[in-house]
DNA sequence: AGGTTAAATTAACATCGATAACTACCTGCT
DNA sequence: AGCAGGTAGTTATCGATGTTAATTTAACCT
């Protein structure tokens, strides 16, 4: 004797369609202009109506971060297809769609959810997987997946400094870039690791 | 036949203070809590004060980022003066600051003032000179800004992906951080770096 | 002293996220 | 058929925020 509850795949269709609305707006004017006001318009609903479906404006921001990654996924994917897969593409990401990497990797996160965090599974996948490769065919010694979380904080670093404006005096992303092939010299087969010092 | 303009100095020493107890509010409390209103019942007065002095709330986050970074550049050179600089300390004062080193390197930065970027210049100076060291001591060998920038990339990327809670499946700072050494390694004397290609 | 001008405070406004009050609608029973 | 009850969705509202206009306060000069 009541109306009928929202079922699981109604609220997924809504959330999938808010989020996906989201990440436009936040891709087209920026997360300054993610409000709830502004992606109602864009909804065709009430700006109350995404608390139905989300508790708050955190868990919304969520799922948008969620698709962002399956988008990140999709780009590594797309290009590791074209071709062999170089760390550039990383860093075509990243500013290529600086607003969607920004939301992905903001330094405050006050929540993830179990979704948001497999979609970063999914899209990290895609990205070791060449050095997993690697370190079968002998490419690369050690453990891959240590050796690709290396590589990985030095692309993120340099794309985050550089999206932030942050890169020093004249030097350009692609001469970092390049200084980066060092990064993974250090796991060829030959290199002296154990005799690493860092400089005093 | 007026009231007399606040001199310069007047207004830098308000400006200084404004900014030292919004960084105190943002290490305390978090940036969410950085509000004209909690500033000014810290700071004794309106809340409209600031607006004489800071153009919009923007420039007062400006000018907290610069003595943020006057702070890490206090950090790295009281750490290198107790001993041998490693690159922890980086990761060091992220970890025990990482309010601070949210705002400053937030990845969406609005507005930069001369001021901030000379602080930025400063903090960089430090954190590059033992490379700079490095170099002209044949440790390493290469363009010391370009190995500085390299290394950097690579430690703020890692320090980003802890604070922002992204490292995948158990794998710890200080894994990465033990990884990290294969960077430095690359620029030293007899690595093999023409050669260097990434995995397919 | 008193007038003048800048600084500082207060009041007000637009907008935001969030929630309460309300409306519309669908279901199941009589 | 019709009504009762509970849920989705909308509207009204609230508290808080950044910003600006209006107002008050304070310092200087004649």
């Amino acid at each position: 004797m009541a109306r009928p509850q929202l079922t699981p795949v109604e609220v997924e269709r809504f959330r999938d369609v808010a989020a996906a609305a989201a990440l436009e707006l936040v891709e087209q004017e920026g997360v300054a202009s993610l409000t709830l006001r502004r992606l109602a318009k864009r909804l065709g609903c009430s700006y109350a109506k995404p608390y139905t479906y989300y508790r708050d404006k955190e868990q919304l921001l969520d799922a948008v971060r969620g698709r962002a990654f399956d988008r990140l996924a999709e780009f590594i994917t797309g290009a590791a297809e074209a071709g062999p897969l170089e760390p550039g593409v990383y860093l075509r990401f990243a500013f290529e769609n600086p607003e969607a990497f920004r939301i992905m990797f903001e330094l405050r996160q006050d929540f993830v959810s179990d979704e948001t965090r497999e979609a970063q599974a999914r899209a990290w996948k895609v990205c070791a997987q060449p050095f997993h490769d690697a370190v079968a065919a002998g490419t690369l010694v050690g453990d891959p997946e240590l050796i690709a979380h290396v590589v990985w904080a030095a692309l993120h670093g340099l794309a985050s400094l550089a999206l932030a404006n942050q890169l020093h005096l004249g030097k350009t992303v692609d001469e970092v870039a390049a200084g980066l092939r060092a990064v993974v010299d250090g796991f060829r087969p030959g290199s002296q690791k154990g005799e690493a010092r860092w400089p005093s």
